[in-house]
DNA sequence: CTTCTAACA
DNA sequence: TGTTAGCA
C-alpha cells in the first residue's frame, strides 16, 4: 500500500470535524454507521475516529441519499464493491482477458479499488 | 468542552 | 431527525 493511501485511511478525525466537513449532524453520521454503511475506529475513550476515506464515503452516502437511493440500496452497492475488489486480487495471479483489463482500468479511474465512490450515472469515463 | 448511548413532552 | 439526559 502506498503512503498516500495510508494517510487517507488513518482514523484521526473526531465526529465534530466530520460534521463540519460533511455538513451532516452527528445523529445522521452515527445513524449511517448503525446501518452498516460506515465502520469508524474507536479511541480508548470509545470516541469515534474517522479517516479521510470515511469522510469521502459519507459525502458519497449523502449524494446517494439526495439521489433518492435508500439506505439498504447504498449498503448493497458497497457490498458488491467489496466482492468485486476481492475478485480482482484473486485474479491478479494469472492472465486476464481484454475485457477484464478494461474493467480494471475503469475501476482505477472511478477510484473503486479503494473501497468506494462511483455511480453508474455521473462518472462515465470512456474505457 | 466534546462525544457516547439510549430514549422520546 | 432533533433533542435531551447522564456518563466518561
Amino acid at each position: 500500500m502506498k503512503e498516500k493511501e495510508l494517510r487517507r485511511s488513518l482514523s484521526v478525525l473526531p465526529i465534530g470535524t466530520v460534521m463540519k466537513l460533511t455538513g451532516l449532524s452527528a445523529r445522521q453520521i452515527r445513524y449511517y454507521e448503525q446501518k452498516n454503511l460506515l465502520a469508524p475506529k474507536r479511541s480508548k475513550g470509545n470516541r469515534r475516529l474517522y479517516s479521510l476515506n470515511d469522510v469521502d464515503r459519507i459525502l458519497d452516502i449523502k449524494d446517494y441519499l439526495n439521489a433518492g437511493l435508500k439506505i439498504a440500496e447504498i449498503k448493497h452497492i458497497y457490498d458488491k464493491k467489496r466482492k468485486q475488489a476481492a475478485k480482482q486480487n484473486h485474479r491478479m495471479s494469472g492472465q486476464i482477458s481484454d475485457n477484464e483489463a478494461r474493467q480494471l482500468l475503469k475501476n482505477e479511474l472511478l477510484n473503486i479499488g479503494h473501497l468506494q465512490s462511483d455511480f453508474p450515472d455521473h462518472h462515465n469515463y470512456p474505457v
